[in-house]
RNA sequence: GGCCACGUGGCGGAGUGGUUACGCAGCGGAUUGCAAAUCCGCGUACGGGGGUUCGAUUCCCUCCGUGGCCUCCA
C-alpha cells in the first residue's frame, strides 16, 4: 500500500515519496544538551528511530540519510557551563559540559534501542554554515544587522505562519514578544546576537556573537541534507516559533518554497496524569528509568500509543509492558527471524501506527519466526530470551534451596503425599517463588520449573 | 484573549457512517491430584445536548472537561 506520513504543513495524511528517489533524508530536531535528558525527550528519539528502521526497510538500509543535531550552545548552557566551569573561557566552557551531558545522552538513547542516526551534527561546528545563511538572508532583504544583531525581518516572508497557521495579526494580537528598540517588527526574531566577553562568542561580520536558536538547525540540516529534504521532525510544541522560523530562514535564504516536503511532530508527555514539571516533582529522566527498567520496556511503552496522541506515563504502564515483552521475548527472542509480519509493516505504514502494529504482533505468537522479524524491525529483541528473563531484579531467592525443595515437592507426588506437595508448595510461594509444572516432551516425566513472583 | 489537539468498555489503546480491534485485568471452560502456566470462550464501550442521515461512536453545531501552543521547552 505504500507509506502515508501524516504531514503538519498541509493537515493530511500524504502519499510519501522522497524528492530524490534514490535517497531519503530526515532531520529531527535533537534536544539542548545541559543536564540528564528527561523521559519527554525520548519520545522523538523513538518515534522517528521507528521510522528511520521502516524507511532503511522500504528503501534499503543505505539509502536514507538520518540527522538528528543537538544543541549545545544556549543561554542555559551558558549559565550551567559559567556555574560549573568557573574560570574556563566560555566555548571551552560550554563545550566541555555539552561534551559530558552529551555522552549521556547518547548512552541513553542506545540503552532505548535506537539506531544511531548517520549524523549527529552540533550547533557550534556549523557556524561557518549560520553565518553564510544570514549573509544570504542580508542580501535578499530578509534580515537586517542592527546593534551587533541580525534580526529576520518577519513582514519580508510573505509565506510566514503557514505551518502553525497563524495570521500575523493574530500573533501581534496575542503578543508576548520582546520589543527591543533595534527591531523594525515586533515579530522579528533574532539570527545572530552580541556576546559580551564572559559569554560564548564566535567573530563573525557583525562582531564577536552567538547564533539565535532558530538558525542552527537550517545551518546544520543545510550542511548534511540540502537545500530541501523530505522529512523534519520533532515535538509538537517546536512548530511554533522553532520550524516556522527555521522555513522562513532556509526559504528565504535559499529561494525555495519548501524546506522539508513533510513536516512531522510527535505529541506531548504526561507523567501519572500530570504535566512532567520540576516543580511538581515528577520530573523523571531517563537514565533513573533505565535503572529500574530495561530500555526496552520504555521504548515499547513508548510505542504502546500512537506518536501524535498525548501519552500518559505511569508506572503502570511499564509494568503491563514488561509483561508483554516477557511473553513475546519467551516466543520469539531465540527464533530466526523470517517472513516479516504483514499485519505489522501495513500499520507501519499507515502513518507509524505502532498500537495496531503491536496488535498484530499479538496475532503472530503462533509463528516465533514472523514475530522475531516484526519486533526487530520495531527496534525489539536486542538480547536472548535467557538474558531477557535475567533482568528481573533478582529477589533475595537462594536458587539451590529452591532446587532442593522443587526435587523433595516432585518425590511427594510421585509418592502420591499430594498434602506434603502443597505444603512445600506453599513455603516457596511464601519465598516468592512460583512453580509450574509441566511433562518433560521426550520421557513425559514430570518437571517443575519455577520463576520469581512478581 | 487568540490558535490547536483530545475525551472510546474496570484499565491501556486502535479504528470506522451500518459487521469482533487488540492487550491487561475479570469471569466461564479445557487441562491439573489441587494449583500455576497454557489453550478455548465471554463483555458489547464510544463526554452531554442538538442536527444531517434509512442509520453516527464515526459528519456538522453547541456545551462541558482535559491538555498544548502563543515566552525557553520533545
Amino acid at each position: 500500500m505504500g507509506l502515508k506520513l501524516y504531514n503538519t504543513l498541509t493537515k493530511a495524511k500524504e502519499d510519501f515519496a522522497p524528492l530524490d528517489p534514490a535517497r531519503v533524508r530526515m532531520y529531527v530536531c535533537g534536544p539542548t544538551v545541559y543536564d540528564y535528558a528527561h523521559i519527554g525527550n525520548a519520545r522523538p528519539v523513538i518515534v522517528f528511530d521507528v521510522l528511520y528502521r521502516l524507511l532503511r526497510h522500504l528503501y534499503g538500509a543505505d539509502r536514507v540519510t538520518y540527522v538528528r543535531n543537538i544543541t549545545d550552545v544556549d543561554d542555559k548552557i551558558n549559565a550551567r557551563a559559567v556555574r560549573d566551569y568557573p574560570g574556563v573561557p566560555p566555548v571551552e566552557a560550554i563545550r566541555e559540559l555539552t561534551e559530558s551531558t552529551y555522552a549521556q545522552f547518547q548512552k541513553d538513547v542506545a540503552d532505548l534501542g535506537n539506531l544511531a542516526p548517520t549524523v549527529t551534527p552540533r550547533a557550534t561546528e556549523h557556524i561557518a554554515e549560520m553565518i553564510a545563511i544570514i549573509e544570504r538572508l542580508i542580501a535578499g532583504g530578509f534580515a537586517y544587522a542592527a546593534e551587533g544583531h541580525v534580526l529576520f525581518h518577519v513582514p519580508a516572508d510573505a509565506d510566514y505562519g503557514k505551518l502553525a497557521r497563524r495570521s500575523l495579526d493574530d500573533m501581534i494580537a496575542g503578543a508576548r514578544v520582546d520589543v527591543a528598540p533595534y527591531k523594525r517588527d515586533a515579530m522579528d526574531f533574532v539570527l545572530w546576537k552580541p556576546s559580551t566577553p564572559d559569554e560564548p562568542g564566535w567573530e563573525s561580520p557583525w562582531g564577536r556573537g552567538r547564533p539565535g536558536w532558530h538558525i542552527e538547525c537550517s545551518a546544520m540540516a543545510w550542511k548534511h541534507l540540502g537545500e530541501t529534504f523530505d522529512i523534519h521532525g520533532g515535538g509538537i510544541d517546536l512548530v511554533f516559533p522553532h520550524h516556522e522560523n527555521e522555513i522562513a530562514q532556509s526559504c528565504s535564504a535559499f529561494h525555495t518554497p519548501i524546506m522539508a516536503k513533510v513536516w512531522m511532530h510527535n505529541g506531548f508527555l504526561q507523567v501519572e496524569g500530570e504535566k512532567m514539571s520540576k516543580s511538581l516533582g515528577n520530573f523523571v529522566t531517563i537514565r533513573e528509568l533505565l535503572n529500574d527498567w530495561p530500555g526496552e520496556v520504555l521504548r515499547f511503552t513508548m510505542l504502546r500509543t500512537h506518536y501524535r496522541q498525548p501519552i500518559d506515563w505511569t508506572v503502570r504502564g511499564m509494568e503491563e509492558s514488561w509483561r508483554t515483552l516477557d511473553d513475546f521475548f519467551a516466543i520469539a527472542a531465540d527464533a530466526e527471524p523470517s517472513g516479516l509480519g504483514a499485519g505489522v509493516l501495513e500499520a507501519l505504514e499507515d502513518d507509524l501506527n505502532t498500537p495496531r502494529a503491536i496488535a498484530e504482533l499479538h496475532g503472530l505468537r503462533q509463528d516465533p519466526a514472523a514475530l522475531s522479524a516484526s519486533l526487530q524491525l520495531l527496534g525489539f529483541l536486542g538480547e536472548s530470551a535467557q538474558s531477557w528473563a535475567s533482568r528481573r531484579p533478582a529477589a533475595d531467592v537462594d536458587a539451590a534451596a529452591v532446587d532442593a525443595l522443587i526435587t523433595a515437592r516432585l518425590a511427594a507426588r510421585k509418592a502420591k503425599d499430594f498434602a506434603a506437595s502443597d505444603r512445600i508448595r506453599d513455603e516457596l510461594a511464601a519465598m516468592g517463588v512460583l512453580l509450574k509444572d509441566g511433562k518433560d516432551p521426550a520421557t513425559g516425566e514430570p518437571i517443575t520449573t519455577w520463576e520469581v513472583k512478581r
